[in-house]
DNA sequence: GATGAATGAGGCTTCATTCAT
DNA sequence: CATGAATGAAGCCTCATTCAT
């Protein structure tokens, strides 16, 4: 009971960490100290780095699905409304970082899976799994946006699209230390959904 | 004159470990051995790994610009068939990455970007001015595509988008591992392109 | 209560080594081999070499006062014989060392000020505060010596003449390598003394 | 003919490096740096860095007794007066060092000797051998100002006396970053003179 | 459940020195 | 006579990790 108290600790401590700077440049002893733990305990819960940086991305993905997915269905009703309100909840937890820390943090996702693609499979693919699991989502937009049932491949086009578009958006917001960025990107997302469920219904024109 | 090679070594030896693993994740021991340059001669080029990293920036922004976008300019003539072209050159790069190393590597500039924005400005700011470097090819062809002169304001947040669709597919190749990523970016890019000028020419549809 | 023996452990290696031959040419590598420890286990205990050396000053300081000066006014009462006393067990020091390493070492204090005052203003200041504090030793000997109190300044002038006359000596037991020196140094030293408290008596001769 | 103005800068761009920090704080690099000439260059006059620090020492004593000792025999006749001007023109190079570089510099014969008295015996005994030579000086003074021939020990005992007085003094300096200690210390120098005069002549009282 | 203490390996950087030109 | 280029060794310091308490 209490050690779940002290892991949670050091979830929150890593996951901000590796956010705002990155996995390779945040020393095990920063996490400990940030999360007021000696890094002995922090062992009891993780059996590496490695295995904390696995733990923070799940840990990262439940609170995202829940707090900008969820939250999104929850708020609106209508497939734009809510794919706009995907982009304006992430762009609240930008601009809340930047007002808190003055850094616009981009894509915690992104930001480990740029830095450890390559050495680190394990990483990497729990990364694609969360994106998988974010494009979920979009489907579930486009869906509802199309007025019939929308060809296997242009819905998995789209959907790629759209989460290469919040990933460009994450990009942008970190490097021009921009949170607005996310709103831009939220007027490109809109035109994408909608043509791909136009060019779905006319399928003569190409779609995105 | 000698030195000046030995300098280049270097530079390229970093270029390839800093793009396919990361700034942290490679030392300048590993650096000096790929470059076959003893750590101490390296330290005559560069001041710090810091400005070793830069100078890779640096770096690869010429080249990149060299091979890309001139040479999508040098390749085709239409706008957007020089759009295409830069996708496709990009793809090819990934592409012969992924032969000869089996790592689809993504966006130098976006991966050491990623990592370092927040801990290390001077990095940032050299990859901003590079993104905007590339942007202003995407002005080009923006303006060569459009049949009157965009507005100002349209043409940045067009500029802006196609900036970040690159960037979202760099991240999805180096996530999924799959240079084909580049290819179906392209799609979208050229869908963004027309839309941007569509809605200039009928000022009443909000550009993407 | 385990850490405090082996940050002592390290306290008196680097004592030894710097003390035997300089700041400098001693490095964290020795000191931890001579301390038994592991260079990162030294890192815990102080901060930097820097600080290390500041804490071998401080230590000493307090060794010396406690030896030395205290020894003194333990083993003798007269003023004049407590100022030999000190200069004897200054020599007492020296030749232990010479005896047991075949060194003659100077003083820690003038060795480690010499080498760093310009670079290093923390640890020169410190052992400018050490000399002041051997400083208000000598002062008690001479007030002790006086028939009556003496000039303010005249005070300051004799202690600090003391404080040149030791320092002096223990230049010459390093460079000659001769703990003797002390002792002759001492004969030099009561003489200040006793010419300090006369020509207060006496104030028509300037003081030494 | 052109290579010895060469070497002439090497020797006193190290001169004032070492004097000023360190000979260990100083790297070759440093030297060569100071005195505009490549290192490589460097070693064609200098076998290594330890026979640049000791033809340093052995350049100082040269200038130091032209300057100092030679300098205050031209001055002043009387023996009391050399020994004044010797401390004042010591002062004079403490207070031109401190007013050019904010430094009070203390002793280059006693601040490489303690530094590398145990390290190097070869610098040691030429700093030895330089001290001996200003004894040399003192010795005449002392013969000067005594009404008779002085016993032999005697001599030795206060030639001693005054080296170590110096040297005390130069610690002083650099210790308190204060010139003027030079000159508090030339009353005891003074003294200590007279008195192994005066004890000489009158055997009854100990020399100092 | 938590921690103070310890460590081997490795990080970045600089050292004194050499050699071909 | 002078130098640009190169290097092995060593500098200080931090890393991720373990273990006894």
């Amino acid at each position: 009971m209490k050690g779940e108290k002290t892991k949670q600790r050091v979830l929150e401590a890593a996951s901000d960490l590796f956010w705002s700077r990155s996995f390779h440049s945040v020393s095990v002893a920063d996490v400990a100290a940030a999360a007021s733990v000696n890094k002995a305990t922090l062992y009891q819960y993780f059996d590496s780095k490695e295995a904390l940086g696995r733990a923070v991305v799940i840990d990262a993905r439940r609170r995202t699905i829940d707090f900008v997915f969820e939250g999104a269905w929850a708020q609106a009703d209508e497939p734009l409304d809510r794919l706009k309100a995907i982009y304006e909840r992430v762009y609240g937890s930008q601009q809340a970082a930047y007002d808190c820390s003055g850094e616009a943090r981009g894509c915690p996702f992104v930001n480990i899976a740029m830095e450890m693609a390559i050495e680190n499979k394990s990483v990497r693919d729990e990364v694609r799994q969360t994106q998988e699991a974010f494009g979920a989502y979009y489907a579930r937009i486009l869906r509802a946006l199309a007025p019939g049932p929308l060809p296997r491949d242009a819905e998995e086009r789209a959907v790629a699209a759209l989460v290469r578009n919040m990933n460009g958006a994450m990009v942008a917001a970190r490097i021009e230390q921009r949170p607005e960025a996310l709103l831009e990107a939220a007027e490109t997302a809109v035109f994408i959904a909608q043509s791909a469920v136009a060019s779905a219904a006319a399928p003569t024109s190409p779609a995105p």
